[in-house]
DNA sequence: TCTGGGGTCCTAGGACCC
DNA sequence: TCTGGGGTCCTAGGACCC
């Protein structure tokens, strides 16, 4: 905070698009406009992943259960994702924050982070610059993006939210505390449930009540997160704004509308996941060293299973080879009959090239077996006959 | 009410090396 | 013969975010 620009130092903007996916199905079909969307898994164990506002309304709420939102909100209109015009929208979107600043961190596919150090020299203010990119944005793609102008990433992100739907709203520094304070200490980042709870057991309820707290008992209490929310209680985050951080992960996972019971079922998943992944790192020209598997049972007891590789790898062979044996080893682990509810698959420690590049002849062997594996599955597709002992063998 | 799918970050213990 | 401490990597689990 040193650079002084309209009376602010080095300001953040948030900007956040509204009702992003539901809004997206509405520019698909105009007729949908005014009515209750409701977009999220639309099988039984789907939940809600964006809605209008006309469905907030009724109560619909993102991440609730499908089920839930059908029994508040019968007559909504419900959509499967399509991530693909989410993805379209979303490129659109960046390419008016690009000409707004050369600092753009994106959180997901409808917010991001702008650093406007500098940025806001063409305007009389962060304020003024705010307006004309929610007006080109409206213009450009047809979407309603709301804007928070703080002087940091935590303040700007809350700003946006309270200035939904359709507004800015600037938090100037002297009148941070004001507005922080009275907050409940769930607006904190990294405050959800769990936390939420503790503090509530240490008597802390509202943002003041936590700045009011010396930061070493904080620390005693929480650890390393304690230091945390007191510096953010403050009004006082130092993280910068990073253009495009590099992604650590790339992974794909699937909940069933029945829960898996045979070892050829939890192959063939397998196999589906892990064609995912590699066919996405391979798009993305990178490759990844560590194989991840994540099983999660019929009463919601999830474990993790992981390996590290010899070198990076990109391809289903390989990459399900691995997650089959993790996945054999968690279930391996418990003493009951597997009832699988969900499986994921994500390869880490990624690298930026292709492993072809990197793939040597001593390799061959290994996987040519791998190879011979995933044919043999291949064959068998939908043969019951294929057991995860056969394939491990 | 019955719990998605994409991620990030933190912690803690054990292996291994020096 | 018995025992050290720091650093790094790996694995598992959990909280959190959108």
């Amino acid at each position: 905070m040193t650079a002084t620009e309209g009376g602010w130092p080095t300001p953040v903007l948030h900007a956040d698009l509204d009702a992003f996916y539901a809004s997206v199905e509405v520019i698909k079909d105009p007729a949908l406009a005014g009515k209750p969307v409701i977009v999220g898994g639309t099988s039984s164990r789907g939940v809600v992943t964006s809605a209008s506002y006309e469905a907030r309304r009724m109560g619909v709420t993102s991440a609730m259960p499908t089920s839930r939102a059908r029994r508040l909100c019968p007559y909504g209109i419900y959509l499967p994702p399509d991530f693909d015009a989410y993805g379209r929208y979303s490129k659109q979107v960046r390419e008016v924050f690009d000409s707004f600043s050369p600092v753009v961190e994106p959180l997901a596919l409808d917010e991001a982070f702008l650093d406007l150090r500098g940025a806001t020299r063409m305007w009389p203010g962060p304020e003024a610059l705010g307006e004309a990119l929610r007006r080109e944005v409206k213009r450009a793609t047809g979407l309603v993006v709301s804007v928070g102008l703080a002087p940091n990433k935590f303040l700007a992100k809350l700003a946006s939210r309270h200035a939904k739907p359709d507004g800015l709203l600037a938090i100037s520094p002297d009148s941070v505390t004001a507005f922080l304070h009275p907050l409940p200490v769930s607006d904190l980042w990294g405050v959800g449930e769990r936390t939420a709870e503790l503090l509530e057991r240490l008597g802390l309820r509202t943002i003041g009540d936590v700045a009011a707290v010396p930061a070493a008992t904080l620390q005693r209490a929480l650890g390393t997160m304690g230091g945390q929310l007191a510096r953010l209680a403050a009004g006082s985050d130092s993280r910068p704004v990073i253009a495009d951080p590099p992604r650590k992960s790339v992974g794909a996972e699937e909940t069933f509308e029945r829960d898996l019971v045979t070892d050829a079922e939890i192959a063939q998943a397998l196999l589906r996941l892990s064609d995912r992944v590699s066919s996405r790192l391979r798009s993305a020209g990178i490759s990844g060293q560590t194989v991840n598997v994540k099983v999660r049972f019929a009463n919601f007891v999830t474990l993790t299973r992981a390996k590290t590789l010899p070198r990076e790898v990109d391809s289903t062979a390989p990459i399900f080879a691995t997650a089959k044996a993790l996945c054999a080893k968690a279930i391996d682990s418990r003493s009951t009959s597997p009832r699988v509810r969900l499986l994921g698959v994500s390869v880490s420690q990624l690298g930026e090239w292709p492993a072809s590049e990197q793939i040597s002849l001593e390799d061959e062997p290994r996987w040519s077996a791998a190879e011979g594996a995933l044919d043999e599955i291949r064959r068998k597709f939908g043969d019951t006959a294929v057991t995860l002992g056969t394939l491990l063998s």
